[in-house]
DNA sequence: ACAAATTAAGTCGTACGCGATATAATGTTG
DNA sequence: CAACATTATATCGCGTACGACTTAATTTGT
């Protein structure tokens, strides 16, 4: 049965579950950073600010592979949310320095069982999930 | 270095780069569909249709893993460019019959390169794409 | 030194994705 | 058979994503 049309099966297609999977895990997460005051992109955009204390937005760019326009008001958002404040680099005024306030400092304890409670929604052995992350990531590194 | 908030750490998360792929795959796709006058979530409605010929919203919503509030919009937008046709099922006034028009049919063959170009833009082993199709599908179905 | 190129942020318009909710048709149950 | 539940689709509001474009600051090339 050689099919021309095989190629155009959803079932023959890896783009598909990549991308249904993305949407059920921010679905998954919805509920537990409802509880935080928080989306899913903010919430990796804190998972960055945790990590560095400062950044600008170009390195959140580069770091989550999101551009200035979706960073851009999402930033004002955690602005007026009062877990970050934004403030230009005076040794080059282009730069955007984003730190976190006490309010997003004290989000850091509040956030830690989150990746527990997500966890433990997903079964994988940790086989599986090594090798997912390796073929992820190297997707993801062949694209700079 | 026993640090507490590892799993907080952008690089110990598996839904980060399942995130970034799927979005990175989503701006690969966007140039080649441009031509067809199709998103990418268009294309996969499509992709069903060409397979089945009709199909009723629910199973679309079912099989794409998309909520009807996301599939109506589109289904209206794919119906405005004629390629597809909604009617009510007679014999169930609730259910809505999808069918495609003859453009909807006729873009069929000028989509079989889409999944040609896309796959020369990744370079995964046979072995890689296997595993990770695999895996992906295993979250998927643990999640009906 | 100064016009041209580059870089960093941001704005605008379009299209999802989804929770909450509404509406209408069909099933069910006492 | 009438109240009630269920099912299928649709509407609303919010928050991304991103291409195309704009603005402002810095760097570069001559």
């Amino acid at each position: 049965m050689n099919d021309k049309y095989a190629s155009l099966r959803l079932k023959n297609q890896l783009c598909f579950p990549l991308y249904a999977v993305s949407n059920l895990i921010t679905r998954k997460y919805k509920p537990l950073l409802d509880e935080l005051d928080l989306t899913y992109t903010q919430y990796i955009v804190m998972m960055v600010l945790w990590e560095e204390n400062q950044v600008n937005e170009q390195f959140l760019c580069r770091t989550l592979c999101l551009k200035s326009n979706t960073l851009a008001p999402l930033l004002k958002k955690l602005e007026e949310k009062g877990y970050v404040r934004k403030e230009k680099d005076s040794s080059d005024e282009r730069n955007l320095v984003i730190t976190l306030t006490d309010a997003g400092v004290a989000l850091k304890d509040r956030a830690l069982s989150v990746p527990e409670c997500i966890a433990r929604e997903f079964h994988l052995t940790p086989e599986e999930a090594a090798s997912l992350y390796k073929t992820l990531y190297k997707i993801l590194d062949e694209d700079r």
